[in-house]
DNA sequence: TCTGGGGTCCTTCAACGT
DNA sequence: TCTGACGTTGAAGGACCC
């Protein structure tokens, strides 16, 4: 056992609603809703205020609605909190070099390999430094649970919320645990509970008292045995720095379920390219590509395809997502689609094969090929190859006629598209039913912060029928007061964020 | 009253190579 | 040459997390 907690896990409270009540004070105290506002949307984020409505995470937004009719229902903006989140990963980093960000909100800190954890007393300084600073620097709180390992300075924090500190000292992880329900140990969801409620478990105790190989039997061995160490408090999991991401993945779910067979097609196509985008902005090419379908009833499944090499290319992805799809029965209608890149590797194949060529063949003619200049191997066999990438399942056939590419720019040397720009606003505000497809006047989403020229700084408070309310305040200011325009407005602009704590910009 | 989006890891099964 | 054992890889699905 070690002599003090090394381990440190910070939860910013309330994270998403928090930075919303930060920027807009007029919310300040209110109920505050953060999540996807259409009639499909999820609670992301619930404020204090809203949750004792009874609202939560993961709630369907309509049932948070009934609960807090009163509430401010907003969108994520995203591009704010991870403003935010990375003024508290840097405070993290002067703890310590060892930092592991879970999410946005959320970090556990190995205090060991930062020097400042010889006591007990040492660390609760350090902790309490951590939530004086990260208060000051963005105004928000968070709350620091501190242990030895892992799972329970998570469970410290959870208990410490809101606002607070709870250290666990070394050594007592066993009674602490005893009691509680199974549901708070890492890797326990409902499924998991509900079996082994089943087999007569409800309390941590109740696992350390059945044995592992009682778990293993019920859960499978990787699950069973670490769920039997968690059970008993043992947990030596390292704080990992650096990880690495293993996919890349965008999914939309639809206002509507989507039945036309032609829409489900360009959507999925859509998709590719976005997910090819956040792959090439990452800077990485993937070897797998997978197609989620979310059908009318809620059943999903996946179908995917393993290329030979890497690819980063759009026109690759695309297709490889279109041959997917062929395999997908689709009546009914579809709630959601998705397309993701796996087996990540930091260079492609094409980069190879381009190489290749460059190094023994002639720039390719002109005439038919120039298709095979916009990126497909152009089916001649045995060249390139990379239009051909299946490496098994599928019988797919070289693409030869059947989808000539549509206006490709070379994936490899020069040609490639920059990430898309730092999003302004509410992003996430268009949903899938069409981004920029709106006919007349402009769209505004909730929350969406605007600037006016004769009034300044303010936010979307709502919109609709040719309308948008905006309310002119900002962090530093008392809550300040609607105006309503005409929602094409030519003196009101979409903006980035403020600043949380005047004078700090980050 | 329904159930988002972006991930990770594990399990099972089948195919394949040695 | 046939067969079994075994490891690896890929596909699909499920559970979980924030």
């Amino acid at each position: 056992m070690r002599p003090a907690p090394t381990i440190l896990h910070l939860d910013m409270d309330a994270f998403f609603a928090a930075a919303e009540q930060a920027t807009k004070p007029s919310l300040r105290g209110k109920p505050v809703v953060v999540g996807g506002l259409g009639p499909r949307g999820v609670v992301a984020t619930a404020s204090y205020e809203a949750r004792r409505f009874g609202v939560h995470s993961a709630m369907p937004m309509a049932q948070a609605r009934r609960l807090a009719p009163n509430a401010a229902y907003l969108v994520p903006r995203f591009s704010l909190y991870r403003s935010v989140s990375d003024r508290v990963m840097e405070l993290l980093r002067e703890l310590s070099p060892l930092v592991e960000p879970l999410s946005l909100d959320e970090a556990f800190v190995d205090l060991e390999a930062g020097g400042c954890a010889f006591d007990a007393a040492g660390a609760r300084a350090a902790g309490e430094r951590l939530r004086a600073d990260i208060r000051a620097v963005t105004g928000l709180t968070g709350s620091v649970g501190l242990a030895g390992s892992k799972m329970i300075a998570k469970i410290a924090s959870e208990e410490a919320k809101p606002d607070g500190l709870v250290m666990i000292a070394p050594g007592t992880e066993r009674e602490l645990l005893g009691p509680k329900s199974v549901r708070i140990l890492p890797g326990v969801g409902p499924a998991t509970g509900e079996h082994l409620r089943r087999a007569g478990m409800t309390t941590v105790a109740d696992l350390a008292a059945a044995g592992e190989d009682e778990l293993v039997r019920l859960l499978g061995k990787a699950h069973g045995e670490s769920l039997y160490r968690m059970a008993l408090g043992y947990d030596d999991r390292p704080v990992v720095a650096e990880r690495d991401a293993k996919s890349v993945s965008v999914e939309d779910t639809f206002d509507v379920d989507l039945h036309d067979r032609v829409r489900v097609r360009t959507e999925v196509e859509r998709l590719a390219e976005r997910c090819v985008q956040r792959l090439r902005s990452a800077g990485r090419s993937g070897r797998t590509v997978v197609l989620k379908v979310r059908r009318y009833d809620f059943s999903t499944l996946t179908r995917s395809e393993t290329l030979r090499g890497p690819t980063d290319d759009p026109v690759v992805v695309r297709e490889a997502a279109a041959r997917l799809l062929e395999a997908v029965d689709t009546t009914g209608g579809v709630r959601l689609l998705g397309v993701g890149v796996s087996g990540l590797a930091d260079y492609t194949q094409e980069d190879l094969f381009a190489q290749a060529a460059a190094e023994k063949a002639p720039p390719a003619a002109p005439g038919p090929s120039a298709e095979a200049a916009g990126g497909l191997g152009a089916g001649k066999p045995g060249a390139g190859g990379r239009a051909l990438v299946v490496a098994s399942g599928g019988g797919t056939e070289a693409p030869g006629a059947d989808g000539p590419p549509v206006g490709v720019a070379g994936a490899a040397g020069p040609g490639r598209e920059p990430p898309t720009g730092a999003a302004v606003g509410a992003e996430g505000a268009a949903g899938p039913g069409g981004p920029g497809a709106e006919g007349g006047g402009r769209r505004w989403a909730a929350g969406q912060d605007v600037r006016h020229t004769e009034y300044g700084p303010g936010w979307v408070q709502g919109s609709g029928l040719g309308r948008v309310t905006v309310r002119f305040e900002e962090p530093g200011s008392p809550p300040g007061r609607v105006r309503t325009f005409r929602a094409d407005d030519p003196e009101l602009a979409p903006s980035d964020p403020l600043p949380l704590v005047p004078g700090r910009s980050s």
